[in-house]
DNA sequence: CCATCATGGTAAAGTGTTTCACCGTGGAGT
DNA sequence: ACTCCACGGTGAAACACTTTACCATGATGG
């Protein structure tokens, strides 16, 4: 006796059991016939239609083992309508998944899109992709049932056209209160208070802001705070103290150097994101100035190798992969209309490294 | 008179153009009708089937602009078998995404899937995800047509599962001679031993090296080459001049500490990429060695911030969008059978910045 | 004792393409 | 004048599921 009893073949990949005939995939046909049931039954176990007895559905479940049946997916989407695929929408910078903001923001939607059983299929908005409307076409040829956007400003109306046309979207860690668009973002207004506070208690009077591009709703709000603030405190800091780091590195460098020509006595640095935040300190090192004994530094984001440099980037924590996680929670709820409309905001927080220090003199 | 002629409706994103009943997307067929011409013939139009004559296809394509008709993919895809849609899958590590290296990868590789008409889905291979065949399901339920994987070693096992299916799947920038997978990756003997001459050049007798993980093919490459030049030229460093740097910041950190406890007089460290290397820099700032000036650190990479710590860090460059790119376009050749092995390996070059300089004394 | 209803399952009609076998027409070849 | 073939196009099956209307059964209630 060879074997005992081969009841249960190990399935191969292509779902082909022993017994089905050969150089054809099991489909719910066949499962059907061989649990002697109707296909529709075979649909609604797989649906986990309460209509079926656990007998049957015992039955279809073991016939479905040993063949080693799995549902096709393409199929299962034309019927229901459901492609269960969401889109992330990344703007049109060079390398932007190399960049650790969204590939911290994009880890989180990937982890809980998985866990609720949708995939993620990524997409850049180029110029020519939107001229030719294939953003809309992402629904129009059922490609996703939702789209998260990251990374845009307001210069990208077509942010409107989803909304206009129905689709669910999301805005992620952006927002765009003129076109009342649904989003998920951190309180960037609170970091840049603690911020502020937290200078002014290390006794900064002279303090220079590099920012991000105005067209970002976020940007704006944290040079408005970086503003009040300073205006309470009767520091009486003009324009000359704010200059534009374009978010990036070579930006935040150059703006520091522009600033310092302007302001040789500045005792302290806020820069919009680290990357800038690092441009900054690259350049302070290059002009002779010490970090944090001349000039404190202050980043924003967390990014993690902010902890790494020299010295560590004091920061504000924004928590990415959270938004993240919480903007593909509340865009399936929407996709299956559990709810109309969203604007969550999570909280951030200062994160003290050595980049900062008591005010010299 | 109100409109001259209404003959081309401004088309809605939904596809419904003014002329259809309402409720209900426009299909091929009703192009079909429209047009006057089966529904076959519609479709040949849709896949540039020389069969039909200019004249027949400018009318269909008339109809489809007026109406702005899409084709829906799911039902081609369920119809001719591909979905044209590219799974990138990652391993495990927290927040893979976040990481430059990763990020650069896939931005190479969406590029050009991207152009080439194929969308991309990120997966990543969590350890249940593997045992529940997950990576199989990809193709049995016809998620995608192919695979690219990326930062796995030698422990996943698992790789070795797509082959013997049949399906279409490349390993980037990491290879598995003992798996005969096929790969596109970058000259990582190559790069190692251009930084181990330029070291020689400057003088340096005493290296380190801080490597990854041996599970990694190209970590094992890279450390033979150090071996192996640090032999011929007879220097006599034996083992204790190696330290495992995991890959991380952390690990490059502690990596650096131990291997300074044993040599105080190591004048140059060669670390396995750019993550360990920054590290390696930290490390050896808090312990009171300059970089350059007592310490040279070489990195591997060449990540978009590595120009801009302090010192700004040497290290070689590894062309990784080009290796997306290249990947993404090979896959997509042995999806469609044009070619049945592939092994491509692109050169890698020293990148020369602040972080190295003359050995001391 | 018969009308009513809840239960558990089924047959068949979508879902929107591609593809394959076939067909009518007109021109070339003999 | 007849056969043959290339050409350009058509009708219908196939793809692999979901869903809806419907049906048999047995329990329930008046």
């Amino acid at each position: 006796m060879p074997k005992p009893t081969a009841q249960a073949p190990a399935p191969a990949s292509n779902g082909r059991p022993a017994d089905a005939k050969p150089g054809k995939r099991v489909g719910i046909r066949d499962v059907a016939r061989l649990a002697e049931v109707s296909v529709a039954t075979v649909s609604m176990v797989l649906n986990h239609n309460p209509k079926i007895t656990a007998a049957t559905r015992e039955k279809v479940r073991r016939v479905m083992e040993q063949t080693g049946y799995q549902p096709n997916r393409i199929a299962q989407s034309l019927s229901s309508k459901y492609t269960r695929m969401l889109a992330v929408i990344l703007p049109t910078v060079r390398h932007v998944l190399a960049d650790p903001y969204f590939g911290e923001l994009i880890s989180g939607i990937c982890d809980r899109a998985e866990r609720r059983g949708h995939k993620v299929v990524l997409e850049h908005a180029k110029p020519d992709w939107v001229r030719d409307r294939r953003h809309l076409e992402l629904f129009d040829r059922r490609f996703v049932d939702g789209a998260l956007c990251v990374g845009f400003n307001d210069h990208h109306g077509f942010l409107q056209d989803f909304g206009k046309n129905g689709w669910p979207m999301l805005s992620v860690n952006s927002e765009f209160p003129q076109w009342g668009i649904d989003h998920v973002v951190s309180d960037y207004a609170g970091g840049a208070d603690q911020v502020m506070t937290y200078l002014f208690q290390l006794g900064h009077r002279k303090i220079g802001m590099v920012h991000g591009a105005f067209e970002i709703a976020t940007a704006r709000v944290v040079c408005e705070v970086f503003g009040q603030r300073v205006d309470e405190a009767g520091l009486g800091l003009d324009n000359t103290w704010l200059e534009d780091g374009l978010f990036t590195e070579v930006g935040g460098r150059d703006a520091c150097e522009r600033l310092l020509a302007r302001h040789p006595d500045i005792t302290a640095i806020f820069a919009g994101n680290d990357k800038m935040a690092l441009g900054v300190m690259h350049q302070l090192a290059l002009m002779g100035k010490r970090v944090p004994d001349d000039v404190s530094v202050v980043g924003y984001d967390d990014l993690q190798h902010a902890a790494f440099v020299n010295p560590a980037l004091s920061t504000v924590h924004v928590p990415l992969y959270e938004v993240g996680v919480r903007a593909a929670d509340r865009l399936i709820e929407l996709i299956r209309k559990r709810t109309d409309s969203v604007s969550e905001v999570l909280p951030t927080h200062l994160k003290l490294r050595g980049s900062t220090a008591i005010a010299p003199r």
